[in-house]
DNA sequence: TGCCGTCATATTGACATTCGATAGGAACGC
DNA sequence: GCGTTCCTATCGAATGTCAATATGACGGCA
């Protein structure tokens, strides 16, 4: 039961996509409900938002994708980080350290 | 010297400049200037970015304006923060720090 | 007087991203 | 069959940012 729930700040929800996956293979809305498990409840992805990036990060080359049953027996189609993708995460990790800090540090001036 | 200057967050922009303002009185250029050091030149807001946000902040009564010369004799455009955008400072402040706490334990995890 | 560089505000057009709403198929329980 | 849940998918709209550019005023200088 999250206690507020934002709207995602742009530029995360590839960030938060990859680290979603990092931990092993999951369908779309697996990725979905592992970032808000992740975020405690903070940021939920919507449909339109997080089909189109999965297609993009696909299209990257970061992730990859094949059909496969789900637990429920429904068809899914399941995501897994690809080496480049796994560089790209912590690539973007580093990219939000420094601007949350540069951030913090200007809130704090 | 910078060393790399990203492009900045989308919703950040309001609250650097809200913060950039809380220490007086500063025309466009200078809030420009201001936010370029307090992220130690992490941020470069462009004017395409800047005014409309200007305009948007004042038109949600968070800045007052007046016209006056610069420190150039320049005719500038004079920003202050109104009593509800200190007000609302502190908010986007502790909205910020929200997400940026969730974001930093979900990269944890 | 005329020209130019700088300062400063402002607008425009393009672009990416996110969201809300909606659609639709497939499996399951009854 | 029928509704419900699960899962993928697309569309339209809104938003926010950027790059490029326009406009004008001042000061310095020849």
């Amino acid at each position: 039961m999250p206690h507020e729930r934002a709207s995602l700040l742009q530029g995360t929800l590839d960030l938060l996509i990859l680290k979603a996956l990092s931990t092993g293979e999951r369908h779309g809305l697996g990725v979905s409900r592992r970032i808000e498990q992740i975020t405690d409840g903070m940021f939920a992805v919507q449909p339109g938002s997080l089909f189109p990036a999965l297609h993009r990060l696909e299209e990257a080359g970061w992730l990859a994708s094949r059909w496969e049953a789900s637990e429920h027996n429904r068809r899914a189609k399941y995501y897994t980080l690809t080496r480049a993708g796994r560089r790209q995460l912590g690539e973007e990790t580093a990219h939000w350290n420094r601007i949350a800090l540069a951030i913090a540090r200007a809130l704090k001036a």
